[in-house]
DNA sequence: GGTCTAGGTGGGATATTGTGGGAGATATCG
DNA sequence: CGATATCTCCCACAATATCCCACCTAGACC
């Protein structure tokens, strides 16, 4: 289970390292599309087979559908890990998602997903919760 | 049944000892998140993954939760008790339940809390002092 | 009261990780 | 077709995490 966040440098030739704990389950190969909330997405080649054809089975009819599988088929890009466990991020992507330098990769139970510094702290700190309603969604989930 | 309290130090190297009572309740490998009133949870991996389970069944269309499960899992660290006992806070851990050096590890049934010391005498000040309308709290729901 | 044991704390040595850069291979463009 | 830019693979280094062992204190037991 990919849990936790680290800060890691996009170098100069568009690489990023893969926090080692997440290697193993990452697998060699994983794919980059671009996500939501100005975030890019990184799943493993299994996971992201599940995502292409669930894509797929989606409504062709539904204009909503169609864009949603443009968003996500257009951007995405298959990389492999390099012998120190980077990964590339394309141009478009570190566009996209707004990266210059120090990138945040954050883990979410199967899926990584990259921010920007900047993004990264205005999104949490926007999203300040106050105690009450994360007790609330705690206790909504079975946890308290 | 984890209950009780015990005050450990954080060392140098962000190590702190579980209670040796407790070890065999949680098990090798453990999970730690931040929780409410500035203080640590600590799961066992199986009360985690039942967390964990419930927070990727949420609906990931609603903006509100989707910023939970990001905040939940963002500050989630899996780490394994070391020989002795000692388990890992990671920096941000450690900065968003402020603890220096004396900490306090606090049995909640199913999980653990830590606290700072200073954090934890102020909540348990403030708590005596309204042991009154706790009592009536609990006549309330049944217990006494 | 002395000895023994278990639990908590500290520190040193080694392995791992993140990061930068170079050289050869490959692609691009005039 | 040659020159130049880009990409990919490889190696090197510094910082840090991880593992292991040793100490120390407090309580238990004789």
């Amino acid at each position: 289970m990919l849990i936790g966040h680290f800060i890691h440098q996009l170098d100069d030739k568009k690489r990023i390292s893969i926090p080692s704990k997440w290697r193993s389950l990452l697998g060699k190969k994983v794919v980059v599309t671009s996500g939501l909330d100005k975030s890019l997405f990184v799943f493993s080649l299994k996971e992201w087979q599940k995502i292409a054809e669930k894509l797929s089975s989606l409504s062709f009819t539904n204009k909503d559908t169609r864009s949603f599988t443009r968003f996500m088929l257009s951007n995405a890009f298959d990389t492999d890990l390099d012998s120190v466990g980077r990964i590339l991020i394309t141009d478009q992507l570190k566009k996209f998602a707004d990266i210059n330098k120090k990138a945040v990769l954050v883990g979410m139970h199967s899926r990584v997903e990259i921010w920007s510094e900047e993004e990264w702290e205005k999104y949490s700190n926007a999203n300040n919760k106050s105690a009450d309603s994360v007790a609330g969604k705690l206790s909504e989930i079975g946890v308290l």
